[in-house]
DNA sequence: CCTCTTTTCGGAAATTAATTACGTAATAAA
DNA sequence: TTTATTACGTAATTAATTTCCGAAAAGAGG
């Protein structure tokens, strides 16, 4: 057995090697994107074969994977060493894992060359990456606060404009439930007037991507010089969530297409639903009739199922 | 080589061994667990082990999982085939493959005994898990006849009620953006006498989960006795798709939730921006400036980046 | 309770796949 | 041109998986 310095000293030269080095949350196919350019031939080879087709490659041993791509079977496994898997079998598990997740490109936008067969895919993948990323970093601490300010609250209002604007409607459909009087408004002059007219047990929420509309934080600073309790969902580093008892964290990377918000407003509505759902737990079990007569009083507006 | 009908004979053989079906999609983890009380002793061991730690077993030999379920390593074969595997490698791709897409439980309602670290996720886990869903069965030939429709439109109402409504906003949002007047409406008098107003070129856009509200049905049959075009965003298997010229079917699995419309929603979203998208490239590249004067016209209203 | 049938399961061989060792060719450096 | 280094493939080795077959256990019928 090698003492550990011996193991430092191999793992050194392993990097000298030229490793490249990953984490593990990057994904495996952008990270051989990425790094084709780098590679030498017989390794650009085997990339290419892999990126060409990846879902193949998880499925090929490394004899055929090596024949589809010219070269030979060792070097498909210092191809997989080098991107940090212990062998091939590995290797073709981390490549899984990549692909399962679903999203091959971490997040790219539409392009004019994109066609029917692959821009709603990227919207798709980029919308699913926006949910697992923030899955991963839920701000749980201030979704409790949250919550537990709206389940005592005397009103919600419900602060949004543009994209955010149909968040907030949203929102009103959802917490109108919980026997708390909720509006949304839009007009600036009412929000600034509403804001200023806040007391105990008001909670104003705001909701934004940006955290910087000035109509949005000055609303938010005249709520704040009142007894109110102001709640913001948006950016943490904003003036919005400066003036903010409680700013739930929303730090969607900033939306790939360039032109309309897409990703973040799909957070800030599931966020929504966390706090709703988090209310009705707060609620407890007895309150269920009274959301399910709530649910049944729309059944005559609708045909009934054949 | 066996004639067919032997492959077949073959595959009833298979099936009456016990073979378990899995549809592509479903996830392993789920099906294991649902499974688990219909299997033999060993089979259930193995089972066991796996569900246990499925990292684990995603990184061990066929050798370590036997002797960690204390059975033998053909039974461990045995197991993997039963579950629609070629074997035990492509049994651990596809148990990698569904640990990594994350959604653990294909889709699990929130329950009262639930607390701040569990039904968070599982609300985000739904979301992301009909998003997958949706991704896979894209009705791409209806979403490029809708994008045809709104390209061309004259004039383009959104109408949806209740939790629609505020998709339809969102709609409204994204669309204002290509030179054609938008509008969204609520009032159901309105939406019939608009519906009824309609003429060639003309896309009624109508967004509801059931498809079954009598009152978008009821302002659907009116546009259809019009020259306009009716577009709908609903179930395929409805009264508003019959009613529609072009139906953008969106099968999301009933919501777990039962007081609350949660993940249907999300799916409607994404499509409108797929739709939104595809109106873009439609547009092509000499439209781009023109998005960006929009964009551009709000960076007054925003507090400077820091 | 016994016998026969069916199913379950593991041992060992056979097969297949992956890895290592090593040598040659190619490339870069001296 | 020589030397050193890196790149790559052949062949040998090792590891892992799968198949085959028989023994044991569980049920079915008498």
């Amino acid at each position: 057995m090698c003492p550990p310095i011996c193991f430092e000293a191999q793992f050194v030269t392993f990097l000298r090697q030229g490793a490249i080095c990953m984490t593990s949350e990057t994904n495996l196919l952008s990270l051989l994107e990425r790094q084709l350019p780098s590679l030498n031939k017989s390794e650009s080879k085997v990339a290419q074969a892999i990126l060409q087709n990846p879902e193949n490659a998880t499925r090929s041993s490394i004899a055929s994977l090596a024949t589809l791509a010219g070269v030979s079977e060792p070097s498909v496994n210092r191809f997989c060493k080098k991107f940090g898997a212990t062998g091939f079998p590995d290797f073709k598990l981390r490549l899984a894992r990549s692909l399962a997740s679903g999203v091959r490109y971490v997040s790219r936008a539409v392009e004019f060359s994109d066609d029917i067969n692959t821009f709603p895919r990227k919207l798709f993948d980029n919308a699913i990456s926006a949910l697992m990323t923030a899955r991963e970093d839920l701000p749980l601490a201030a979704i409790e606060r949250a919550v537990d300010h709206i389940a005592q609250a005397r009103r919600v209002f419900f602060f949004g404009l543009g994209t955010s604007a149909a968040v907030a409607r949203d929102a009103e459909h959802k917490f109108f439930r919980f026997n708390v009087p909720v509006s949304t408004h839009e007009d600036p002059m009412m929000l600034r007037m509403l804001s200023a007219s806040g007391g105990v047990g008001d909670v104003f929420f705001f909701i934004s991507h940006t955290g910087r509309t000035r109509v949005l934080v000055e609303a938010a600073e005249l709520a704040r010089q009142t007894e109110a309790t102001v709640v913001s969902l948006t950016h943490e580093d904003s003036p919005l969530a400066a003036q903010s008892h409680c700013c739930i964290n929303v730090d969607v990377e900033e939306d790939t297409d360039q032109y309309m918000p897409m990703t973040s407003r799909l957070v800030q509505l599931v966020i929504l639903d966390v706090l709703a759902s988090g209310v009705t737990l707060r609620r407890g079990e007895s309150f269920t009739p009274y959301l399910a007569r709530i649910k049944d009083s729309l059944k005559d507006t609708r045909f009934p199922t054949s």
